[in-house]
DNA sequence: GTGAAAGCGCTAACAT
DNA sequence: ATGTTAGCGCTTTCAC
């Protein structure tokens, strides 16, 4: 591949001159920059980032980390990092870690060894491991924003929805439905955002002099079939309720399968709500009323913080919340 | 950050015995390597990829690029190539390109100035453009491998679904449900991969000495509105069918909705068919029945052609052929 | 089993 | 407006 070398000797100047009509033209002669340029492009030059990352210590890369990228929450995080990346002249490392801890430290090491210049983190499991990979990271000097999750205690960067007013929201909608018996299927309550959303909950209950009882709430996974498992779970308790509200919208799928499956109508019988909105959620019968969150504009928003630090040389320490908007769609009813 | 000579220096040897040590341990004296090992320990030693890169001309890097990574075909391919190219020390840069020429274009000067190792190239649009940008990799020697869609006369390696094959299967299979009068909701025909499938369809058709009907077959793109429009169109022909054969399954989840607005029952009306087996088709009301892509293996397998030809120094020449499989769910109903 | 020298392709710093 | 020198952190080659 051809380099600065090879152009300088052909148009009869020193390296310099051709590195300086690239990253510093108005320093150039105007005669022999039209010259450098023409001979760069006849030869197909390509400046090696390899060359430029050595030198200057800095890659132009950030890795991107994400649990399940199979998970449609996923993608649109992907799509929002990368198009302000790629506007900033940044690449994005891709790392599904599968939920897997061993994948997520080795790609800390790799990152490490590539010299990324920062890390955007999402979609932590919850738990003490979390704390201790955020932390390794943060020694290690690399800028990091978190995304989707968050640990309140580590001040880092991060970039989430307003959990608890986006299940404030979604139960009161239900409220104003009439509703009075709100089932939830809950996502693992060990991890923070989903606390947020119990609580979230809980005051518009409050608020509306709904009792709380503890006997609605159910916890499982953030899968389809946890979605099944838990709703099924929760018809065959005791109590009554006319309405449920999921947490995600990948349990809500799982709470539409165990409906169909048992003749339960939705929204006849029960109302169905949950938080998401993934594109498949407006494709169910009856399409899913459902809180959006900003995905894409999450991943925008973090790359746009990284790249902001990592350009002005310092640790990000923004905290930026997003409102999540109710989407009406066809599974809840009015009831009297 | 701590390199080679620091370690050196602390242990006592010269920076090419550390150098040794880890690549090439078995030429350094036991105790010699036990003191390096353990000083890199203490001093948190990272080699530089960038370093390495520089003098081995190696980046250990592969480009993927994708047209759309919300579409949820893609996320599965990008898993199997991650999951193969990190097992092989690789790293995969994702570039979306939404489709835009543009940023397809600028992807590839990216790629060549961060001298990346080989590229995997999915989703061609159909036309001119591909075979030139296709030319355009190959012309400045990148190793590559097309996935999902190929070009036959370029002659270049590839990953494909045997998609005659898949929509034959699947015609076949409503030929045996007693369905004659079998409409096609078709992705657009300047593209290869559909161009076999309605052969594929044909050939079904033909097999059976059913006549084949042009009136039954209408051309979109392959987008849940394109799906409803061609849908609508179909029906608004006076031509009666029984069954439909859509080329994807968005286009399929389109003629869901059509059906859902107009009344029309999915089976008892009309049976539809498809191929792709995304994640969302299983939770359509009824399930749709489909054709299943190995969509992970797919990327696995470019991932695995393409790094194997960058070890071996040549020019990736494979051309693989996966089969699709009948999900039969509940979309598609016996007439008599 | 270990070391010294050169060089990968650039840019920073200084010189003219 | 242009050139010279050194060095980023490694590996390759040759030497002992």
């Amino acid at each position: 591949m051809t380099n600065i070398y090879e152009i300088a000797k052909k148009v009869g100047v020193s390296h310099m001159t051709v590195s300086r009509a690239f990253n510093n033209p108005e320093l150039v002669g105007k005669k022999t920059k039209e010259k450098i340029f023409k001979i760069a492009n006849e030869l197909n030059y390509r400046p090696s980032m390899v060359a430029i990352s050595m030198r200057t210590k800095k890659t132009y890369y950030i890795g991107l980390i994400l649990p399940d990228i199979i998970n449609p929450f996923f993608p649109e995080i992907v799509r929002g990092v990368d198009d302000f990346a790629r506007k900033s002249n940044y690449n994005v490392i891709l790392v599904n870690t599968d939920n897997d801890y061993n994948i997520q430290n080795s790609s800390l090491n790799m990152f490490s060894n590539r010299r990324i210049d920062g890390i955007i983190l999402s979609g932590i499991a919850g738990g003490k491991k979390d704390n201790i990979f955020i932390n390794e990271i943060i020694s290690r000097n690399i800028p990091v924003v978190l995304i989707d999750r968050y640990i309140p205690e580590l001040n880092s960067s991060y970039v989430i929805t307003n959990n608890q007013k986006a299940a404030y929201d979604a139960t009161s909608y239900l409220i104003k439905l009439g509703h009075t018996k709100i089932g939830v299927i809950s996502s693992p309550q060990k991890i923070k955002i989903f606390q947020d959303r119990l609580k979230g909950y809980k005051s518009a209950l409050i608020n509306s002099n709904i009792e709380f009882n503890e006997d609605l709430i159910i916890e499982g996974e953030e899968s389809i079939k946890s979605g099944y498992i838990t709703t099924k779970a929760l018809f065959n308790r005791s109590n009554k309720f006319t309405a449920l509200f999921s947490m995600c919208d990948f349990m809500a799928f799982g709470a539409y399968q165990y409906c169909r499956e048992n003749n339960v109508s939705i929204p006849d019988d029960i109302s169905i709500i949950s938080i998401d909105d993934i594109y498949a959620s407006a494709l169910l019968t009856p399409p899913l009323t459902t809180m959006a969150q900003k995905k894409y504009d999450m991943g925008y928003i973090a790359a746009k913080i990284l790249i902001d630090c990592i350009r002005k040389n310092k640790i990000p320490k923004k905290q930026v919340i997003l409102e999540a908007q109710l989407i009406e769609r066809l599974s809840c009813k009015k009831i009297i």
